[in-house]
DNA sequence: CTAAATAGTTGACAATGTCAACTATAATAT
DNA sequence: ATATTATAGTTGACATTGTCAACTATTTAG
């Protein structure tokens, strides 16, 4: 099999099956919301534009996005002293409890991908990856 | 690094990258609309059944879909004689054009992908990732 | 210092996604 | 065989998400 049907056949049913599961935790939270929150958490320092890049996104729906979950008390906006025309996106208590459900929920899923397999290999395996992506980029 | 963190950084810069790469084949065709006509190419006897299942859409949307790729002459519906209820769903010569630059491009990201990487590594690679799948599958 | 670039904001609108109701056909259980 | 239930597709109304263009405030570059 080809590696990119491989690859993405492996991603989507990864996808499928955190789906159902976040599902079951009924968050209340749109997929985009969630999506955002995770961005949010990941990214160093995160801004709306840099929201808005990472997600490939306009950043009018960003900007949007962002002040739903600051009214849903999920980020809060801190003034970054270094430019005045920027804002740094941190996760409230509730944000972070709500990203501490998901990481979980995603350590579950991929617990059960993973459950016969040598960890060695896993290493290798994401090592690989690594190499892969630092060709693209 | 996670296994989980590295596959979805992974995914999300070839998919920066495949969408780069589509824009300048200047489609005019959505994302959308793109998706669905890879997914009507990959699945066998597709139905609109089977395409909103797998894009885990509602059929209400899906269906809408399907109306402008026939309205655009890139998909043709075929009676299934089996099933009166339902149409497979195949690919025009144009749509399979279409495919058919898809995959080229899709082949493009993949090889700068992997130039540095020798085949037998690949290989063991998307066994690996074959076998994941199994797993939560 | 001026001009150009960038971060964010907003209004108007377009594309995508969802829900519920409906028809036609098929599968299942008496 | 027929009544019941399930499934494939269709449609209208509506909700969510995404895009474009214009604008302000600040920063950066010439």
């Amino acid at each position: 099999m080809e590696l990119s049907e491989a690859l993405f056949s492996l991603v989507h049913t990864v996808r499928i099956n955190m789906k159902h599961e976040i599902k079951l935790l009924t968050l209340d939270l749109s997929p985009m919301h969630l999506k955002a929150l995770k961005v949010i958490s990941f990214i160093d320092h995160c801004t709306g534009q840099k929201l808005a890049d990472f997600m490939g996104r306009d950043k009018a729906q960003i900007n949007r996005l962002i002040k739903e979950l600051v009214s849903q008390e999920l980020i809060t906006k801190v003034d970054n002293e270094k430019d005045k025309r920027s804002q740094f996106l941190v996760l409230s208590a509730q944000g972070t409890e709500i990203m501490t459900m998901f990481k979980k929920v995603e350590k579950k899923v991929f617990n059960s991908m993973i459950k016969d397999i040598p960890a060695t290999q896993i290493e290798d395996f994401v090592a690989l990856t690594q190499r892969l992506k630092n060709n693209l980029t």
